[in-house]
DNA sequence: CGTATCTCCTGCAAGC
DNA sequence: TGCTTGCAGGAGATAC
């Protein structure tokens, strides 16, 4: 699943690979992957003028021209792959873009089996004021304090920690890998209500989400599970895991059991000694 | 209003 | 071996 570091590392590999390339031919291969694709504004924005700049906000990767923004989102299994073919390569090869350069033209693929990603677009500069933007919480690697910018949500929350953490309309990008993680990071346990932390418990989160956030990013992306780089390779196992998915295996800490609950809906892993 | 739960989808793995 | 079942997950929709 791609999570914040893995699109920070799309994001520049697509700003290395499309800057400066102008989409020639955009073929759409289903007019709705999540939702409807807005197919006419898609085409506005990107065909025929080259792309200026390429940014991430939260998970969404925006490319931009003149005239506006395409948008896209990959889900838990999407992929976004610059190959050498126009012909889709893969079964759920949802969408294909032709981008001509002065060497050889370049094809990006969008590719997303189960469909939890999202293509959409924005005419004009301002691709903040498309919908997918008005309700996102922080940048965690971008916000002053975190950890008071946190506490300030979760001193009047009775929610778990975990749950305030995942909540992108608090704080973006962090989702149940880098949740579990940095809570084992900062010795917090998962069920905890976000009021009854002290500051210093958050100043210890937002510390570990960072932390576990940025040296996901200088390795290239974690890619846990689905993630592949553009170029298809596989990633690098580079982060090692202290309590996503390991089930009965034994904390690298302590040596306790390493437990695993469910918290609204979704899975928790964590070290019953090392987080209280 | 805040919070919890449901929903979308496919591929894979476990269990019988 | 081939079926069924459960699980993975972001974030919008819906329900309380």
């Amino acid at each position: 699943m791609p999570e914040l570091p893995e699109v920070e590392t799309v994001v520049k590999s697509l700003a290395a690979t499309c800057q400066g390339l102008t989409a020639t031919e955009i073929k759409f291969y289903r007019k709705d992957i999540r939702e409807p694709i807005p197919i006419p504004q898609f085409r506005k924005a990107l065909l025929k003028q080259a792309v200026v700049s390429v940014e991430r906000r939260s998970k969404y990767i925006i490319m931009n021209t003149k005239t506006g923004s395409a948008i896209f989102h990959l889900g838990m299994s999407g992929q976004l792959l610059a190959l050498k073919s126009k012909k889709p390569q893969f079964k759920h090869t949802h969408l294909v873009m032709t981008f001509t350069g002065e060497a050889q033209n370049i094809y990006l693929h969008f590719v997303d089996p189960r469909r939890f990603g999202r293509i959409s677009a924005h005419l004009g500069e301002a691709w903040e004021q498309h919908p997918f933007f008005g309700q996102l919480g922080c940048e965690p690697l971008e916000q002053r304090s975190l950890g008071t910018y946190l506490w300030n949500y979760g001193k009047k929350s009775n929610r778990p920690i975990k749950s305030l953490l995942m909540d992108s309309k608090v704080v973006v990008g962090i989702g149940n890998i880098y949740a579990c993680e940095s809570l084992f990071l900062a010795g917090v346990h998962p069920e905890r209500s976000a009021a009854s932390l002290s500051p210093k418990d958050y100043q210890a989160i937002a510390a570990a989400a960072k932390k576990t956030l940025r040296l996901a990013i200088k390795a290239g992306g974690t890619s846990i599970k689905d993630f592949k780089s553009m170029e298809g390779k596989s990633g690098y196992f580079a982060i090692s895991l202290n309590v996503y998915g390991r089930s009965d295996e034994s904390c690298n800490i302590c040596g306790n059991s390493i437990g695993h609950i469910k918290q609204s809906g979704r899975s928790t892993w964590f070290c019953g000694l090392c987080q209280k």
